[in-house]
DNA sequence: GTGTCTGCAAATTATTTGCACGTTG
DNA sequence: CAACGTGCAAATAATTTGCAGACAC
């Protein structure tokens, strides 16, 4: 689906501006707030920070966008794909999508509270392929 | 350990400030900069909000606190105990501690990726038990 | 054309800092 | 008593809002 459906199907106009900001989010995979601002002004000079806020806000609020929180940093935005988790390397700080499927750990985890679990954010922090490999 | 003991072991002087801080984390469990706040002021009417930063950020920054991010949610601090869980409940927003050994997901997971998995923060959502059952 | 969206400036809220004084070990 | 911690006020940073004009559909 391309950004300007996605945002029609969730009654939102594709103004440049969201364009522009999806977009950033697209290639950068896990932006901050300050990065999608300094990426996406490169193409979109005009872009005012207020308006920044107020899309990723309304965006989330429709589910365009989710925010990524991480212990110890920034908050981080991205573009709202199927369900998976995050791998984050410790040594250089880059966010990998990580796809598992994270019903099969909620199975697995449920016969141990009563609570019931209907879903799971899971964060890993790791030491990535190219840290580990000293490049 | 007592409050006082962590915190000499951490260098940190055991003012009454922080001993109050500390304490209302241990009583509540899970709270936000406001809730410390609100909380400790009932007893400690004179503590000033620069102070709660200033202790807050650096008991995190020696491992006495944690900071628990939890998306769409404000961020809670936690007083730093063994490696555990968070259940959250969608309904009332009650957070509770899971203990579960981080390092058994690990395991089951690190053959899916190249990356040095090293550590796990896992959130899950819920319906509390209460909730569930309408109280 | 109408309702939504944007940029700007101003308001509000959140967080940090400098400094003079008080307290802990 | 020395180093560290505190409160207060002021500075800075982050986020939200009101409004007049612009744009999408």
């Amino acid at each position: 689906m391309t950004h300007v459906e996605i945002l029609k199907k969730h009654n939102l106009k594709a103004t440049p501006q969201r364009l522009s900001i999806l977009n950033t989010l697209e290639m950068y995979g896990h932006v901050t707030l300050e990065e999608i601002e300094k990426y996406t002004k490169v193409n979109f000079p005009t872009l005012s920070l207020s308006t920044i806020y107020r899309n990723i806000n309304e965006m989330i609020k429709k589910n365009v966008v989710s925010e990524v929180k991480i212990t110890n940093s920034k908050d981080y935005f991205e573009i709202n794909k199927e369900k998976h988790a995050h791998l984050i390397c410790k040594e250089c700080g880059k966010i990998e999508d990580f796809k598992i499927d994270t019903q099969d750990i909620v199975k697995n985890i449920q016969s141990l509270t009563n609570d019931k679990i209907i879903d799971a954010t899971l964060n890993f922090e790791v030491i990535c392929k190219e840290c580990l490999s000293g490049k």
